[in-house]
DNA sequence: GCTTCGGGAG
DNA sequence: CTCCCGAAGC
C-alpha cells in the first residue's frame, strides 16, 4: 500500500501535471495540500476518470487540503484538528484500517510574526487531536508540516539556524507528535543528512538541491512494522515535463506491506 | 501575396497559436496587433524559427503592434500615424514596393467619452499621415480599425445604433480614407451583411455569431489591380485548438496577385 | 471573458 | 519564482 504526500501549491494550476503524476504511479492514497481552492472549483473530473475518489476540505485562494484515494474511505474528518480554524488546513478519514491525515501546517512567516505564534497553538491543537486516539491506532499524519525535524533537513544549517521552519519551538511542537508515539517514516530507512522535501523556487533552489525536508509521514506504531519504504521524487520537483512549472515541493510516498 | 491583419490580444497568452497559425498558412506578411508587450518582451525567437523577421511598436501592457514578414522590410516607420503619439498604435514598412501598415485604431470606449475625442483625433492624424502619400503608392493599411463602415458589418444595428465602433462621426473618419483614394479590399468581393471579423468574448458572441467586421484592408488603387480575395480564419477565432484561449479577432487575410 | 497589473503570500 | 486576488481596460 502506498500513500502519498505532496504539496501542489494550486491544485487548477497544476490539475494536468498531478493527473499525469497520478496515473503514472497510483498510490493508493494520495494526500494533497495547498489547493487554493474551494470544493466547487476543484477539478474532480480528472481523478474520476483515473479511478480516484477524493475527500477535500477547501478555500478559496488559501490553504486547502484533499485525500485522493481508489478504495472509498470508511469515515471522512474534515476541519482537523479543530473545526472552528478558519483556515482549511486539515483533513482526516479511514480507509482499509487505516486513520490517514492530509494536514497543511502554517508556515509563520517569520519568528516572532503573529503568523508564528498561530503556527504554535495550531501545532498544540494538532496534539490535542492526536490524543484523542490510541497510540495502537494504525495511523499516517501526512502533509506539510513546514518544520525540519534537525539540521540534517537543512541545506545551510548555519543561515537557517533559528529561523522559520527551522527554529526550536517548531521543533519542539513537531517532536511532541513523536512523543505521543509517532514515528517519523522516513528515518526509519536513511539517516542520512541532505534529504529534502521543499526547494525554494527563487535562487535556482532545486538546481543547487538548496532545500528543506518539511514534508513527513508520522506513522504509529502498527504501522511501524508494516513500513518498507518512503521515497521521495525529487525528479517531479525538478522536472521540465508537462509544460515546466512544477510544485516547490516533491511527492513523497510512504510504502507499506500488505 | 498574402497579407494577414490580426489583433492578437497579447502575443505573450497567444505565441502559441499565432505560431502554429503562422506555420500552417505562411502569410508573406502578418500585422499584428494588441501585442501588450514592449520589445524586449515580444518572442522574437519562435517567429525566427519559422523564417520571419519582425518589426515592432511595442508599449507596456497596453497596445502594441508589429509586421512579421518572410523578407526583410526596406524601410521601417515606428509610431505611425504621429511619433508623438504615447501610445503605441502604428507601424508601417516598405516591402517589396508596397507600404504596408500595421494599426492598432483607439476603441474610444462610448461615444462621449474622453477616449472617444482621442479616437477621432488619432483618424484625423492617419489621415494627415495618409496625405503624406501619392494615391498611387501601393499601400495596405491593416489592423483593428475599431470602426464599421455600415450596418452590414454589424449583427444587430438595432442595438449598436450610434454606438461605439458604429457611431456616425467614426464612420466619417473611416470613409474619409477611402475619399482620400483607399478601398475596403472586402467588399470587392463580397457585398453581403453578416461578415465578421470580431466577436466579444462575453454571452458566448462566437456561438451565437454576434460579431462586427472592424479588422480591415484599406488598400490603394495600384492594389485594387491585384486584389484577388480576402479571407477571414473564422475557425481560428472559434476554435478549440491549442489549450483554447482564441483571440477575440479573427486573422484576416488579403491575397495580391503576383 | 480574457488580458494586463500590482500587492500579498510563500 | 509562482500562486492568488481585485481592478481596469476592451
Amino acid at each position: 500500500m502506498k500513500i502519498t504526500t505532496w504539496n501542489v501549491n494550486s491544485i487548477r494550476a497544476r490539475e494536468d501535471r498531478v493527473l499525469n503524476w497520478l496515473d503514472q504511479h497510483q498510490p493508493d492514497v494520495l494526500c494533497l495540500q495547498e489547493l487554493k481552492c474551494t470544493e466547487e472549483q476543484f477539478p474532480f473530473d480528472g481523478f474520476d476518470a483515473l479511478g480516484y475518489q477524493v475527500v477535500i476540505h477547501g478555500q478559496k485562494s488559501y490553504n486547502g487540503v484533499a485525500i485522493a484515494s481508489l478504495d472509498y474511505p470508511d469515515s471522512v474528518e474534515a476541519a482537523v484538528p479543530w473545526p472552528e480554524d478558519d483556515q482549511s488546513r486539515g483533513i482526516a478519514v479511514e480507509i482499509n484500517g487505516i486513520r490517514v491525515a492530509s494536514l497543511y501546517c502554517p508556515n509563520g512567516r517569520s519568528v516572532g510574526h503573529p503568523a508564528y505564534e498561530y503556527k504554535l497553538a495550531w501545532f498544540d491543537r494538532l496534539h490535542d487531536w492526536l490524543s484523542s486516539f490510541s497510540p495502537q491506532t494504525p495511523m499516517v499524519l501526512t502533509g506539510d508540516y513546514n518544520i525540519t525535524f534537525d539540521d540534517r533537513d537543512v541545506n545551510d544549517p548555519v543561515a537557517w539556524r533559528e529561523q522559520i521552519l527551522c527554529s526550536t519551538p517548531e521543533r519542539q511542537r513537531l517532536n511532541a507528535l513523536i512523543d505521543w508515539g509517532l514515528t517519523d517514516a522516513l528515518r526509519l530507512f536513511d539517516e542520512s543528512a541532505g534529504i529534502y522535501t521543499w526547494w525554494d523556487y527563487r535562487a535556482g533552489g532545486i538546481l543547487q538541491n538548496k532545500g528543506l525536508r518539511i514534508d513527513h509521514h508520522l506513522i504509529s506504531g502498527p504501522l511501524v512494522e508494516r513500513a518498507v519504504a518512503v521515497e521521495i521524487d525529487v525528479d517531479e520537483r525538478r522536472s521540465e515535463r508537462d509544460g515546466d512549472k512544477p510544485s516547490d515541493h516533491a511527492p513523497v510516498t510512504l510504502v507499506l506491506e500488505d
